[in-house]
DNA sequence: ATGACTTTCAGAGAAAGA
């Protein structure tokens, strides 16, 4: 079974290419990413003439998060259970579902802005709140928690930490944030890179950081053991970020063997 | 060969992204 996570940065604008995307690797599960839709503008047609059901958690301008899949779609869950408003609003950042066996969470991690700034704390809160999910939903069975976590969990996983110095993605309370997670028994699926030497997974739309692989690692596929024990491969989808009309992050493919894991 | 921000809502340009 092929699952995938990507941030489409506009699902509506970002249709075709998603769809093409589709088709062309055969993947099973997509967790998605700054819909940036309202729920009524999802692309459920389109999707399911491909054979894709969709469980969707969208509501407007930002962010919005899906799961799509053609191997089953059950238990779906819209939202994080005991998640933090922000300025009074629960905002459409998780998704959860089952499918092909597996429980999975797709996952928009606030950005946190600035250091200082109270989107920060709410990122943490977030954090907090996503840790207690997994305490709860992670057991024997594989689960896995895939998307866009805002935070770089080393400093290998951007291109260079000096210009990081001050910034959020690469803070000790977000990597603690990350750490709790692999505390709760999660580990992280590092992906290969396809090329370069590091697995990046967005670069910035400016100055040139595609092809100059100024990218940084900040879409994570989180595993309990489970999970891990199916995991055959895994890899960056470059290719999706060049040309004219891609997002500015890439897809995360996880290759699973669902009859060798020891599940 | 990859390409210089992009998207949404609104109807200009701010906000958000990271």
């Amino acid at each position: 079974m092929r699952i995938a996570t990507w941030n489409v940065n506009s699902i509506t604008s970002r249709l075709q290419r998603l769809l093409a995307w589709l088709e062309s690797t055969g993947t099973d599960v997509l967790c998605l990413q700054e819909l940036k839709c309202a729920a009524e503008a999802f692309p459920t047609e389109p999707l399911r003439e491909l054979g894709y059901e969709a469980a969707v958690n969208a509501g407007g301008r930002w962010n919005g998060v899906a799961i799509l899949s053609r191997v089953g779609l059950e238990d779906p869950v819209v939202g994080l259970p005991g998640g933090p408003e922000y300025e009074g609003v629960t905002e459409p950042r998780a998704v959860g579902a089952t499918c092909g066996g597996v429980r999975l969470w797709s996952v928009y991690v606030p950005n946190g802005r600035e250091v200082d700034h109270p989107h920060f704390a709410y990122k943490l809160r977030w954090f907090a709140a996503l840790r207690e999910l997994v305490v709860r939903e992670s057991g024997e069975r594989p689960f896995a928690v895939l998307g866009d976590y805002n935070v770089a969990p080393t400093d290998e996983d951007v291109f260079d930490p000096a210009a990081f110095e001050g910034a959020t993605h690469v803070t000790p309370a977000e990597r603690r944030a990350l750490a709790e997670l692999r505390d709760a028994g999660l580990a992280d699926v590092v992906p290969r890179p396809l090329k370069y030497d590091r697995p990046y997974t967005y670069w910035d739309y400016r100055q040139l950081a595609f092809p100059k692989n100024r990218g940084m690692r900040i879409d994570l596929v989180y595993g309990n053991p489970a999970f891990e024990a199916t995991v055959r491969d895994a890899y960056v989808d470059r290719e999706e970020r060049k040309g004219k009309g891609a997002s500015d992050h890439a897809p995360v493919v996880v290759d699973l063997d669902l009859r060798h894991g020891t599940a």
